[in-house]
DNA sequence: GTGAAAGCGCTAACAG
DNA sequence: CTGTTAGCGCTTTCAC
């Protein structure tokens, strides 16, 4: 029995899955040597363009797709990261996750998803694997603006952490411009004519709501105004926006104007308003935060809100990342500026 | 100079990352050959006790984490997959993949995710970057039960398809069980008394909407019942739920229940039926579809509806994928079931 | 019980 | 211009 191929007579899968071609099957095919296979595809040494076009051609025929891990091997470096999420793919890690993998993508990295769904333990285990995996780097995205511990000191690789900066301030850490999504949406409810504002938002005991709370108080106090009494804190729901609202227009009638720490406690108050006879928004102006579009566009009406840039927060992650690993890190506390969206609230 | 230490001295890494201790530097520190170092953190061999517990110590001083890169072009392994999500992580893939995660996890394999965000060219472009990685398997998540074209003939290793079905019979998929929705729902509406019960829905181009859409009128019928009216076609959103109330208020000012085909739908419902003056849940009773908790609970009154089980659709994909891997495929189309979430409405 | 050596698929340095 | 060789970090025979 003669072949009249070149592929080696190994025995037959028997998965039934089709046999992978390696680079000796390619160089085989094109009748080189597996160097000048190597060469001919990576671009590299001085060959004749004729042997070029044959090892292609032949790489192409054999579906030949070079194995990264053979290359990792020889290089060091896997083109992978790993994405540690705290949230189970929350609506805070989605956008960061989108925004990481676009900056990833463009430098031809893939990222390993690990969801630890707030268990350090969990978290641990991540970490370990990802790092016998050999991922270049991390990233660890939170779901609050709270800062967090490290995930370890002296890893092997960069870390950067996004949304929830560390604890420690030699960490690379990209967050939101909190103070600066108060100030968007303050500016644009005095700027649109209100003077009598309220403060409506989540739980005291999230950084987000006190940093915003105080912001906002700031911000009014730089168009020389007050905070119409003192700032609401309450839960990230929308029950929450309805039963603030319903005691601020007992205690606060006259109020013309209302910033809400989240779109869903928004969307609570503008219903509220709405089922208390005021008409939206001519007698109060309604801002949100987080232009969670499923929710902000089917409110009544859709809301004006501040989005924090999560994506491009994820975008910045990723490209520290690729900095760092690189070898020119950036550590400290960097800060993605959010964006007023207008809509009719 | 001698150094006192058995890391070999080469020169720092200059990264200010600390150096990785391969098996070498491991069974050095033991003194042991590699072999040995190897076999004794694998407990394979025969080898003494006091031997194996040198080389762990050793391993543990140095943090010695084994390479799996170089283990899997050993063994052709790589205990990791592939996730193609079609939806940008929206908010039927992130349970799809959640399922999956723990699935997979249990396998001690690491997922890679790609969003191809619909377009078929980088579909492709991340099959071949995940080919190149030796990804054990990929998973396929739609966001439609639509069946779509297959990612490709012939791969090297084993695709599930989870939620949009193959349109190749012989590919492994798992879908939801559309009709057990319907049913789930109407049988509820039925036994919660309700005779005249209608049905509003998504777009009719949906292979979800025209099957829930036939299997509501079937159910009812095994019930000696028929739907008020034609099911209403429209969109997946609240404003479609409380335009078309305000119609079939019109035309069936008598309806007591409605199945509605998505939550977004219902809470439009709810909303447009609270607003006409209907109290929910006696005159009215809805059922929603997706038990999409952020917005089922927030609606008033809570919905009730049917949770298409996706995580658990998740779950199944990784199994399928990883008995495949094994060797065990199960081509075909498979099916997981919903339940029914009681809330209020 | 333990060590030495071969080899997984590929690239890079050096011969020819 | 092309082929040969060594070696990335690990596991696995096979000697000793």
């Amino acid at each position: 029995m003669t072949s009249d191929t070149s592929v080696p007579e190994s025995g037959p899968p028997a998965n039934g899955l089709p046999r992978r071609a390696g680079i000796a099957d390619v160089a085989a095919r094109a009748g080189v040597s597996v160097g000048t296979a190597s060469k001919a595809l990576n671009g590299r040494g001085n060959l004749r363009e004729e042997t070029r076009a044959r090892v292609r051609a032949a790489a192409e025929e054999l579906e030949f797709a070079p194995s990264t891990v053979a290359r990792s091997l020889l290089t060091g470096r896997t083109f992978t990261v790993g994405i540690i999420t705290t949230d189970s793919y929350g609506r805070f890690s989605i956008p960061i996750m989108r925004g990481a993998e676009d900056a990833l993508g463009l430098g031809e990295m893939l990222a390993f998803l690990c969801d630890s769904r707030d268990d350090p333990i969990r978290e641990q285990h991540h970490i370990k694997r990802l790092l016998e995996r050999r991922v270049d780097g991390i990233i660890v995205a939170g779901r609050r603006t709270d800062a967090r511990q490290p995930v370890g000191r002296n890893l092997p690789v960069p870390v950067v952490y996004a949304l929830a900066p560390s604890a420690d301030e030699s960490d690379i850490s990209v967050t939101s411009d909190e103070p600066g999504a108060a100030r968007l949406a303050i500016d644009h409810l005095v700027r649109t004519g209100r003077r009598r504002i309220a403060h409506i938002t989540g739980p005291h005991s999230h950084a987000s709501s006190r940093v915003r709370a105080d912001s906002t108080v700031e911000a009014l106090r730089a168009h020389g105004l007050e905070l119409v009494g003192d700032p609401w804190f309450g839960s990230w729901s929308e029950a929450w926006g309805r039963f603030a609202v319903a005691q601020l227009l007992r205690s606060d009638p006259d109020v013309d104007g209302i910033f809400c720490g989240a779109d869903v406690i928004a969307r609570g108050a503008t219903d509220a308003l709405r089922e208390s006879g005021a008409s939206l928004p001519m007698q109060v102006g309604v801002v949100g935060v987080d232009n969670w579009v499923i929710s902000a566009e089917a409110a009544r009406p859709p809301l004006t809100t501040v989005d924090l840039g999560l994506q491009e927060l994820g975008r910045r992650a990723g490209e520290l990342l690729i900095a760092a690993i690189d070898g020119s890190p950036a550590p400290g506390l960097h800060t993605v500026p959010g964006h007023l969206v207008v809509r009719e609230s």
